[in-house]
RNA sequence: GCCAAAAUAGCUCAGCGGUAGAGCAGCGCACUCGUAAUGCGCAGGUCGUGGGUUCAAUUCCCACUUUUGGCUCCA
């Protein structure tokens, strides 16, 4: 992008800023208005609009809204200026004696800080700024309150619980409305919808919050994902193990789980005098294989994955479809190297991430490096090198990437994956973790070069993240439709009347012996509502078979875009399917 | 875990003090049909669970469970 339309965008975002920044002390005025005793805390521009927490005498309802609304509409065509004004710290004491949550603010203003009030008429709020200069140039039609939430004052779980009013503000109408066309598109796309309507899985409370059952057309989508998944580490170098899904308190006290993550996992089962937790994690498990035997460098790398599936016990108000579950399998694995090892490892596992990711149609992936944080474990040295490794593996891919200093985990860096969807968000899928907790830990050795025992490097890393959580992922990035290779009915068959349903039986056998998901709706619904019953399940191709197509052993395809190609020889239709699939293209 | 809202048939939803209603799906019958819903009929619910108020509760109140939107958390 050139210099001159970077600066004009800024404008823009800036413009945008203010106005957001604005509204939302017309809204706090507003609720002044109706609840004079309101204590206000904070109102900041967030993307796509703004919020403003107060502390309110009741709670909020829809129509709170609506009258807040109304109210900010009338704020805003009385045309009010924003004047910005500096006070003293005692001024500003004084002016917000009656406000607790401004007080602390002031108090944590720097002292070489200016302290400053903005003011438009009957509201005056301690705030850094900018502001637009008057309510003018805010569009009374191009704000909408969307929702009313709870929210830790400075965000701590001990401070008390404020009201949250989040809403979304835009320069002009137009915008507004594609925002909330955009957060329609949002809603169509929600797995958890579409995981309804496409019968692909559920979730239920009477037999446990946060665990998934997959249906049959779910199952076929992950036995899609899964053999791809294994074909592929075998073809890069991976062996696969399988471990246990619980293991004695020995095991989690050595992991250090029991230590720092006793009360995210599953209460133990005590079974001869033992207690057993179930699995948080793999790793333990496979290192146990790696300890089975002696190693010697001879045998390093070892790359050992697992679809392991894990349980955590995540707070009741952190649930959420399949994105946060109680019970999920991470596609796992972890490496054993040497320190020479380390940096092609990485390269490695950096690449197939890649391939993995854009085979299931992601092509926006950001890579995220996160370094060493105060508490960790560890030599320093260790860190550095590992670190090291990680940059030159994304320098090396030509990747950039973004450092989260101190973001990474106590035991080891990182880098993280995140990709874009179809609708421009944002979802974090891949990590290659260091971990130098576990080899210390479970005291992991192998016999180098020189006769000496020494601890290998380990490394922690899952492609697609979890198996819930990344099918969920891709219901919303696609919407429900599947690209052939993964939809779950590739083709449905349609005869035009029960008289072809015997010809339509042939074809079904034909494209099952060539190992398509495909099947024949032979139901006396009439061939419309067939149509629309495979539209609606996004079958990818229907093939409606008449007379014509008898005679001439062909089929009519109808793609769920609505396209048609009639008359195509069964022979062609195979052929091309096959090509799609192989190349896991989209239709 | 915290704040708020919600929970009615398999699904989507209406009803809201006088003990339940639609559409779709399901089942049956008829229709045999050429590119997004053929017609008619039948069946389906102790209105999330447990208490309370009331002559009477799906409806009002309380608690619990779960879900939703956030907050916090996320090895």
């Amino acid at each position: 992008m050139r210099g001159d339309d970077m600066s004009q965008e800024n404008k823009i975002d800036e413009q945008l800023h203010k106005v957001r920044h604005s509204m939302s002390h017309v809204m706090a005025e507003a609720v002044l208005q109706m609840f004079p005793e309101a204590q206000i805390a904070i109102g900041p521009a967030i993307d796509n609009g703004f919020y403003y927490d107060f502390d309110l005498p009741r709670a909020l309802t829809q129509e709170d809204l609506e009258e807040i609304s109304e109210r900010m509409r009338t704020i805003i065509s009385e045309d009010k200026e924003f004047k910005r004004n500096v006070v003293s710290r005692e001024q500003a004491r004084s002016m917000f004696s009656d406000q607790v949550y401004k007080l602390e603010l002031i108090d944590a203003i720097p002292e070489d800080e200016e302290v400053s009030l903005y003011n438009q008429g009957g509201f005056t709020d301690l705030c850094r700024g900018p502001h637009v200069k008057s309510t003018k140039e805010l569009n009374p039609n191009a704000f909408k309150l969307l929702s009313i939430a709870g929210a830790y004052w400075r965000g701590k779980e001990t401070n008390p619980m404020l009201t949250r009013i989040y809403a979304t503000a835009w320069t002009n109408p137009k915008d507004l409305r594609l925002y909330l066309q955009k957060l329609e598109d949002i809603e169509k796309r929600d797995h958890r919808k579409l995981g309804k309507e496409l019968d692909l899985f559920s979730l239920h409370e009477e037999a446990g919050p946060g665990l998934v059952y997959w249906h049959p057309r779910g199952a076929r989508i992950r036995t899609a994902i899964e053999n791809f998944w294994r074909e592929q580490h075998y073809k890069n170098g991976y062996e696969m193990v399988f471990t246990p899904h619980v293991g004695k308190s020995w095991l989690w006290e050595t992991s250090g789980h029991l230590g720092f993550y006793k009360e995210s996992m599953y209460s133990p089962m005590e079974m001869d005098k033992s207690d057993y937790y179930t699995k948080p994690m793999n790793c333990p498990f496979h290192i146990m294989v790696y300890r089975n035997s002696k190693r010697s460098y001879r045998d390093l790398p070892f790359r050992w994955a697992e679809l392991g599936t894990v349980y955590r016990y995540e707070k009741a108000g952190a649930l959420h479809g399949l994105m946060r579950v109680r019970g999920f399998t991470q596609d796992d694995a972890h490496i054993f190297c040497t320190p020479e090892q380390m940096e092609s490892e990485i390269i490695d596992v950096l690449r197939f991430s890649m391939f993995m990711l854009r085979s299931f149609g992601f092509e926006q992936i950001n890579a995220y490096l996160s370094t060493r944080p105060e508490k960790s474990v560890g030599e320093a040295e260790h860190w550095a090198a590992a670190t090291e490794s990680l940059r030159k593996a994304l320098e090396t891919e030509g990747m950039a990437y973004e450092v989260d200093e101190a973001g990474g985990a106590f035991y080891g860096p990182k880098i993280d994956l995140k990709v874009k969807d179809a609708i421009g968000r944002e979802w974090q899928l891949s990590t290659i973790q260091f971990d130098f907790n576990m080899p210390q830990r479970f005291g992991m050795t192998f016999v180098d070069r020189d006769g000496v025992e020494k601890q290998p490097y380990m490394v922690h890393r899952a492609l697609l993240g979890s198996i819930e959580r990344f099918f969920g992922v891709l219901v919303e990035h696609y919407a429900g439709a599947f690209p052939p290779w993964l939809s779950p009915d590739q083709v449905c068959i349609i005869p035009v009347s029960e008289a072809f349903n015997d010809y339509g039986a042939q074809v079904l056998r034909t494209l099952k012996q060539n190992g398509f998901r495909a099947y024949l709706d032979d139901s006396t619904d009439r061939m419309n509502a067939k149509i629309r019953n495979a539209q609606t399940m996004k079958v990818p191709y229907m093939l409606i078979l008449g007379e014509r197509e008898m005679q001439q052993q062909a089929v009519s395809i109808r793609y769920r875009n609505g396209k048609q190609e009639n008359g195509v020889p069964l022979g062609d239709f195979i052929n091309s399917l096959s090509c799609t699939i192989e190349k896991k293209a989209q239709i």
